[in-house]
DNA sequence: ATTTTTATTTGACATAAGTCAAATTTCTTG
DNA sequence: CAAGAAATTTGACTTATGTCAAATAAAAAT
């Protein structure tokens, strides 16, 4: 399943030239600094966001705690998806982690570009598939591992996390509180 | 995001009628029994099946012990998602719970319809978003729920579904035990 | 209908993880 | 570098849920 990524970097590679420029066409670079948001709650999410460097999250307030649901890093394609699917809005925020580098692409202009470009319309499949992939496998560490299997396999699959995301941001991610993931790393 | 199925709907409704015949060219109608297998594990999922009638379910083995991933109902679009997307073996089984209807889609054919009739191409985006969302929501009620809503949140969603699936299959819907089940009932 | 099998409930106890408070460590910032 | 703020750890205790075994209840088969 991670080889589909490769899988979709080489179909975005092999797009003729017409596509890539109308792709690159509608997107755009831009900074933000640690702390800022990309996206807040009750907007509507109209931009997908690229992380060309950096790392950010997105996450929700459930009874005015914050719950992560998703770290992104490098090359990861940073949207709320419900609010930038339906286009309407937003639960939840995204926020760099650090200060970042991102390729924006407005919906909209997405949107015009796929009807013209078909093969952007097989590349925001390929994304849509790629997310529930990688859902699927969120939510099979829900269903079946304990706290501590999905925070070791956590640390696997992103060593560097610990040195960037604050341990109560890490522990949202895995759905514990702090003090248990304080616990399981005292403990290994 | 419920509203999100009747758009599918209607965008399926008003295509034209070529790529509607292509659709029904490449679907055909069979019936299953109680109990009935329409997915093995290890198998490639080549085909999706839309159930016209009855009951199915998504599972995998987790040790041996059967993790029921999702439940199908009228209408429902049943696929193992990373088998039928990558084209490789299968984690998953999908089992009839009750005798059966299904539309039945070859996954070869439809992506060569898919090159020819582009809304074919749109439509198959929208399955995935709304998986997505769906997902995103099952993933929400892991991550923030207690055994016991996100159990009253399934029987209000589905209160027939008590009357037709064993307690066994709900309860490892929900990632609870039997017992726990049994005893959030008792309470209720 | 009676038996056998399967599904569900109940009891007793074990374990994972949460909560609240306090202590300690680490990071910021003047 | 010192002082204050923020992040992390630790302790004591609570709560949700799991496990194993046994008891019922319901369904299927003879």
């Amino acid at each position: 399943m991670d080889s589909y990524i490769e899988r979709i970097n080489s179909f975005i590679k092999n797009l003729d030239k017409e596509t890539l420029l109308a792709l690159s066409n509608i997107s755009s670079e831009r900074k933000f600094k640690k702390g800022d948001l990309l996206l807040s709650e009750n907007e509507i999410c109209r931009k997908s966001y690229l992380i060309l460097h950096g790392i950010a999250r997105k996450y929700y307030l459930n009874d005015g705690k914050e719950v992560t649901t998703e770290l992104y890093f490098e090359n990861d394609l940073a949207v709320s998806f419900e609010s930038y699917t339906l286009q309407q809005s937003s639960k939840e925020y995204i926020e760099a982690l650090t200060d970042i580098t991102v390729s924006i692409t407005f919906y909209e202009a997405f949107q015009e570009a796929k009807i013209k470009y078909p093969k952007l319309l097989a590349l925001d499949l390929m994304f849509a598939e790629y997310y529930g992939m990688w859902l699927e496998n969120r939510l099979f560490q829900f269903h079946t591992m304990s706290a501590t299997d999905r925070y070791l396999d956590l640390i696997k699959k992103s060593p560097h996390i610990v040195q960037f995301v604050p341990l109560t941001i890490i522990a949202s991610y895995l759905g514990i509180s702090l003090e248990t993931l304080s616990r399981i790393r005292a403990k290994i």
